[in-house]
RNA sequence: GCCGGUGUAGCUCAGUGGUAGAGCACCUAACUCGUAAUUAGGGGGUCGUGCGUUCAAAUCGCAUCACCGGCUCCA
């Protein structure tokens, strides 16, 4: 997942991105945590700058785990130096100098700082606003004649001795803690070094960011580092590859996923209850081409508006033919075949639509981000007066089918009309209501990110929580004006006139890739049994019990479950090891005991060992659970 | 795409200029076994790819592809 962490647009208004609402205060004592962060990331420009007199200061802010800083730096930092650094942090530390604020004079600031040729910090000095009051932060006593970039003989190769009146200083907005000792050296750490660019703009100067995490104590710097190693034992891609899920293949190409048998079982469990979600929500289930004219991108505006996002045109007969990005047009197209009256609305054609999509090479990630990936797309097109019923609706739906998944814990987001966009005010206003009465009814609390909406229309999202607290965007909501113009939409209204639908585009799961990444990483791979490829293993204990375990198998199958016979030969405890291995939910041993009681000893993952269960006992027990979709 | 890192057997990894290794997995044989690894043997790699340096390259250089950590982007 990508932590949003803070806004960089100013340095004066630092805010956590989940709240953009609440910017820090400067007055607020409350944010010790905050103060620490960001102290720790002045702490570590001091220290850079000291180790590395080449490196030129940019900014860095406090971030919900620690503080990150932005270097330029000519040498790229290694691992080696990250531990050098951090050494001569706690160096700083513990020397326990003074911090100290002291508000400047333009003018003043500004010669100073181009004397200590700091082109980042002059830049950012013009870009705080004329009447803004200016401050700077001493770490160490102003009066002591030391400052930046001392005289002191940098090493390399150890940590460089803190003289006690040594001073540096950062043009900073604050807050800060009063004294470096204020922080526990033991709860602080480096994490990792990276690129990131000046600004955030890719087109200029390519920084070298350092990443630190930082806490009140030392033990809550171990439970957010075990946090971290359980993400990353959760990793889907980890898991993915040693349950055999999926894959993916550097001959085909980066961000093109293979389905294996296993994974593919679960897809089609997903699938098919998909399927009947939307059936049973009113949804027709439409099948649409995976390439067509381009043309019909042109006509769409994708052409204009997302060609870097789309692949190249592909020549058919002199004709440009386009993979397609979205499934969208090829609704419309649907639509478009027959002439539709008011009566029939609202229509709601739903797709399993497979997309690509150019993604830059760095982007790819696992599941989370691929260049072919397929859409539970729908498209609802209705009357003006029915849009918020119908989203409503969606809401109702998106919250069944995510709950059934496992997934409770939502946080909403109303995005309104962004600058570069499409069609009156008057419309965005309507949409933009249907959405919040929708919202309201629902009774779901959001949030409102202003001017975060389509070129087309305003969009609700939806993200997710999962088992250990990450969100993951999934479902969107978009009201569309521009196809329905572009293409030329109409019904026939009640007085026989002509008139154009309004089109929701709308998507549960988003993508299908995506949400079986988020899925192996919420459940850890333990899936619940409704989903589990394997459901129920039946180990022989020796091959005098095979073909009994393949009869009592097969019965198994018949009654519809995922069920198979350990194959290996391997001795009992061995296959009992295998399958625990695999996360497979009900394993039953056969042994002479069973093939004479006719009984299975069954054991489950979350139970252990049940002792001996009859077939049917034991087939009663999986409905129940798949009933209930859960884990066993 | 950009910055940094990585790429050796199906998987996890060792191997710093001189005849490619381990564990697991796989195959074979023996054992016919009772709740997380039976024993023995065997097969398997143009060391991501290409070009170069060298008497000699997994090892050094350049390019390229993929992956990892980020940045940027994410209809």
């Amino acid at each position: 997942m990508r932590l949003h962490l803070i806004n960089l647009r100013s340095l004066y208004v630092l805010m956590p991105n989940s709240a953009p609402s609440q910017p820090l205060s400067l007055l607020d004592t409350a944010n010790h945590l905050q103060r620490i962060r960001h102290t720790c990331a002045h702490i570590l420009a001091m220290a850079v700058q000291r180790l590395f007199p080449n490196a030129k200061v940019t900014l860095g802010p406090w971030t919900e785990t620690g503080f990150f800083y932005d270097f330029d730096c000519p040498t790229p930092f290694t691992p080696g130096d990250l531990e050098r650094i951090e050494a001569e942090m706690r160096q700083i530390i513990q020397a326990d100098l003074p911090i100290i604020q002291e508000t400047v004079d333009r003018a003043a600031i500004k010669a100073e700082i181009e004397q200590l040729n700091e082109p980042y910090k002059l830049e950012i000095l013009a870009s705080i606003p004329e009447d803004a009051a200016i401050t700077r932060y001493f770490i160490g006593c102003p009066d002591s004649g030391w400052t930046n970039h001392p005289e002191v003989e940098p090493s390399l190769t150890h940590p460089v001795a803190i003289p006690p009146q040594l001073c540096w200083w950062d043009l900073c907005a604050g807050p800060h803690l009063a004294r470096t000792g204020q922080i526990n050296p033991q709860a602080v750490a480096l994490e990792s070094v990276a690129g990131a660019y000046w600004r955030g703009d890719e087109t200029k100067a390519q920084l070298q960011r350092i990443y630190g995490t930082a806490w009140e104590t030392p033990e809550q710097l171990q439970a957010y580092l075990q946090q971290k190693e359980e993400a990353k034992r959760r990793d889907h891609r980890k898991l993915g590859q040693e349950l055999k899920l999926f894959s993916i293949e550097e001959q085909a190409g980066g961000g093109l996923v293979f389905w294996h048998p296993k994974g593919a079982r679960i897809r089609r469990v997903i699938e098919d209850y998909w399927r009947q979600a939307h059936t049973a929500a009113g949804y027709e289930l439409l099948f649409t081409p995976h390439l067509a004219n381009l043309e019909l991108w042109k006509t769409s505006g994708h052409f204009d508006f997302y060609r870097d996002g789309m692949f190249d045109a592909i020549d058919v007969e002199e004709q440009a033919y386009q993979l397609k990005p979205m499934n969208c047009p090829f609704h419309v197209l649907t639509y478009q075949h027959d002439l539709h009256s008011y009566r029939e609305f609202p229509l709601r054609w739903a797709e399993l639509g497979t997309v690509y999509r150019y993604e830059r090479s760095g982007t790819l990630h696992g599941l989370m981000r691929v260049r072919g990936f397929t859409q539970d797309d729908a498209h609802i097109f209705c009357l003006p007066d029915q849009v918020a019923a119908e989203i409503l609706g969606v809401l109702n739906l998106t919250e069944t089918i995510l709950s059934d998944f496992g997934f409770q814990d939502y946080e909403v987001n109303l995005s309104t009309r962004p600058e570069k966009s499409v069609g009156g005010n008057e419309i965005w206003q309507l949409a933009t209501a249907a959405l919040i009465e929708a919202l309201e009814t629902k009774g779901w609390p959001y949030l409102t990110d202003e001017g975060g909406g389509a070129f087309y229309g305003p969009k609700i999202d939806i993200k997710i929580r999962d088992a250990i607290g990450r969100l993951w965007q999934c479902s969107t909501i978009q009201v569309d004006f521009n196809l329905p113009e572009r293409f030329g939409m109409e019904y026939v209204a009640a007085d026989g006139s002509r008139q154009r639908p309004i089109m929701i585009h709308r998507a549960i799961f988003g993508s299908l890739e995506r949400f079986f990444g988020i899925l192996i990483e919420n459940y850890a791979g333990l899936f619940p049994l409704w989903l589990a490829p394997v459901q129920v293993r039946l180990l022989p204990v020796s091959d005098k019990q095979r073909d009994y375990a393949e009869q009592l198998a097969q019965q198994l199958k018949q009654q519809g479950f995922r069920a198979e016979v350990d194959q290996s030969g391997d001795r009992l405890g061995k296959t009992i090891r295998t399958a625990e291995l695999e996360k497979i939910p009900v394993i039953a041993v056969i042994g002479n005991r069973e093939l004479e009681s006719e009984m299975l000893s069954v054991r489950t993952r979350a139970e252990g060992e049940l002792g001996s269960l009859t077939l049917q006992a034991l087939i009663k027990k999986m409905q129940d659970a798949i009933a209930h979709r859960s884990l066993i």
